[in-house]
DNA sequence: CAAAACCGTTGACTCTACTCCATGGTTTTG
DNA sequence: CAAAACCATGGAGTAGAGTCAACGGTTTTG
């Protein structure tokens, strides 16, 4: 698929997609039989870039990302247990401070909730 | 409590805590009955840094923090329910993308340890 | 077939959130 | 009391993640 319908099939940007691809998060084809410089994403960068939304969600950099969308292709891997082990311990911690937060958040409205009436 | 100590008991750095000053997220005295410039802090912004740490894993801005913490000394707020159901709304959000990404680390994790012997 | 809609590259620019001097004053300590 | 440790201000610089503009090809469409 051409840039443009990954666009809107994704909801990112056709320049932020391309700086994915200089960054090495996904690749693309040019199309086959054709003579126009124009990328041709398969099927599943879709999903690439929505696991990439999650993962910067989830507190992680772009170059953290190269590492492990690597490690998703390749079947081996010397440091990867390290690496995941690392990243696993920081989501989890990302998470339980994002809930405390969020406890925070749901007090207050609580409070504003009743001063209002 | 001075800069320093403030520093060490939170772990940012003097630079970050001026800067969070400057940004209208903190705010210190002049220590009383002194003639230097020395900034004076109360006991709760170790809390309120606190705070802010865990509202920035959360994936709220630097701005958006502005406007929670006034409404969390303030007992009325015109916006504030909006403001606050809409923060409430993406942190419920992220969290959830985050948890989605964390189990693909973890069957990535998974994969290559059965990989791996 | 021409206008509209797409696509490509390069390079500069923006925004957020810090971080780092340089310079100079104040406290603490051995 | 001098050296070390601490503090302040102002301004410049950095890193990460895009975003935008300019210019020129390619496809699609009415």
């Amino acid at each position: 698929m051409r840039i443009g319908e990954l666009s809107k099939r994704t909801g990112l940007s056709r320049d932020t997609i391309r700086f994915y691809e200089r960054r090495g998060l996904i690749a693309s084809e040019p199309e086959p039989g054709q003579t126009n410089r124009y990328r041709s994403y398969p099927e599943e960068t879709v999903l690439t870039l929505e696991l990439i939304g999650e993962a910067q969600d989830a507190g992680m950099t772009l170059a953290d990302l190269t590492v492990f969308i690597a490690q998703l292709g390749a079947d081996d891997s010397v440091d990867g247990e390290a690496f995941l082990d690392a990243r696993i311990a920081e989501v989890e911690a990302r998470i339980a401070r994002s809930k405390r937060f969020l406890k925070t958040l749901r007090a207050t409205r609580a409070a504003l909730g009743r001063a209002a009436r």
